[in-house]
DNA sequence: TTAATTTTGGAACGTTCATTTCAAATAAAT
DNA sequence: ATTTATTTGAAATGAACGTTCCAAAATTAA
C-alpha cells in the first residue's frame, strides 16, 4: 500500500559523502546536501534523521568501500609484505585520482570531531582497532615467512603502519605528485624489510 | 592622547587559539571567542578584523611557539639524529600533556581547510616547506657524520619525517599512552639508522 | 580640565543554520 | 476506484551565525 522509497540510498550517500568530504562536517550545510543529492529536505530528514546521522552513515559507506577494496587486495596478494604495500598503493591511487585533494574522510573527521561526540568517537576507535588488527595480522605473517624483519613486534609495526597511513593521507592533501608519494611509500616500508 | 590598548594581544591570541584548537575553525563561534578572551566583540573586530584573520594570527602564534622550541632544541643537540629525535619527543610531551587530545592546530587546520582558502593554503604550504627544509638539512648533516644511513636522499627522508610527524599528531588524538608513543617514535627513527 | 582618540558595551544587522510542519502528490494494495 | 501509507514541496521556525553600529566610558596629552 505505501509509496515506496524512490531514490537509491547508496547513490544518495555517495553524493552526501562528497559534500562532507569536500567541505568537512561543520562547513557542509543542509542546503549543500539538498543540492548535491537532489532530494528534498524532508526526504533527507525522513530517511536519515538528521545531519549528524547522515554523516555517520557516510562514514560507514566510506569505511566499507575501503574494507572491500582491501579484502580484494588481500585475496590477490601472495605475500603479507606485498599486501601491505598494495594497501599503501591503494591510497596512493586515491590521492592521485582525487583532483580536489580532499584527504581521507575518516582522518579528516578524526581531526575535526574526535573527543567531542561519543558516537563519532566510537566509530573512530572502532576503525582504529580494526586497522591495527589487520596490520598486526599481516606483520605477524610477514615475520613468519621472513619477508618482514623482527626488529619490532607486530603490534609495534601495526601502530607504525597505521600512523604512516594517516600521515600519508595528510601529506597527500598538499602533495599529489605520484613519484614523490611512491618514494615516500618505499621509504616507509623499507623499515620493515 | 589616545586610550591605548589595555589587553595583552599575546594572551588573547593564546586564549583564542585554545578555542580554535579545541573546536576547530568552523565549530568555534565568535561567542566562544568572546567568552574565552573576556574581550568585547567590538574589541576583537577592532584588533583582529574578523574571525578568519584572528584564526590566521593564532596559527602564526602556534607556529612561532614550536619554531622557538625547536630552535632551542637544535642549539642543545650535539648530533643531527638526536636533534630529530628530540623534535619528535617535543611533540610526544605535547600529546601527553594535553588532556583534551586536540592534536596539532596546524594539522587540524590542514585537514579542515586546505585547498579551500588561499590565505590558509599559503600558510600551510609555507609551513610545509620550512619543515621539509629543516629536516632535509638535519638529515644531510646526519648522513655526513654517519649517524643517518644513505639509503635515501635527504629530501626523501625529509618527506618521510614530515609525514611521520603528521601521522604522529593524528595518532596522538586517540592514543596518548606515552610508552606506546615512545615506541612509535623509536620504530619511525630506526629507519634512518 | 579640556580636548582628542580609542576602547568598550550591548543591541541590532541581515543571513544562514538545522530542523519542523503540513498539505498535496504519489503509488502500491485492496 | 478507493484506501492507506509515504514521499514530496515549499514555507516557516527559532536559534545561532559573523559582523556592524554607535553612544558611552576611558585614557592620555595638552
Amino acid at each position: 500500500m505505501p509509496k515506496t522509497e524512490v531514490f537509491n540510498k547508496e547513490i544518495v550517500l555517495n553524493q552526501a559523502s562528497h559534500v562532507f568530504h569536500t567541505k568537512g562536517y561543520n562547513a557542509a550545510s543542509m542546503q549543500d546536501l539538498v543540492d548535491a543529492t537532489g532530494l528534498n529536505r524532508s526526504s533527507i530528514y525522513n530517511s536519515f534523521g538528521n545531519k549528524h546521522n547522515l554523516f555517520l552513515e557516510c562514514l560507514k559507506v566510506y569505511q566499507n568501500k575501503y574494507q572491500r577494496s582491501i579484502s580484494n587486495l588481500l585475496l590477490k596478494a601472495n605475500c603479507p609484505l606485498k599486501a601491505i604495500e598494495s594497501i599503501f598503493e591503494l591510497y596512493l591511487e586515491e590521492i592521485v585520482k582525487d583532483n580536489d585533494n580532499k584527504g581521507c574522510l575518516i582522518t579528516n573527521c578524526k581531526s575535526e570531531m574526535a573527543n567531542q561526540d561519543s558516537t563519532i568517537n566510537n566509530f573512530l576507535i572502532n576503525n582504529q582497532e580494526s586497522t591495527l588488527a589487520l596490520f598486526e595480522d599481516l606483520v605477524n605473517q610477514g615475520q613468519e615467512n621472513s619477508s618482514i624483519n623482527r626488529n619490532r613486534t607486530p603490534k609495534d609495526y601495526a601502530l607504525y603502519l597505521f600512523t604512516a597511513i594517516q600521515g600519508f593521507r595528510m601529506t597527500g592533501i598538499l602533495i599529489d605528485n605520484k613519484q614523490q608519494l611512491q618514494s615516500l611509500i618505499n621509504t616507509t616500508l623499507q623499515n620493515l624489510k
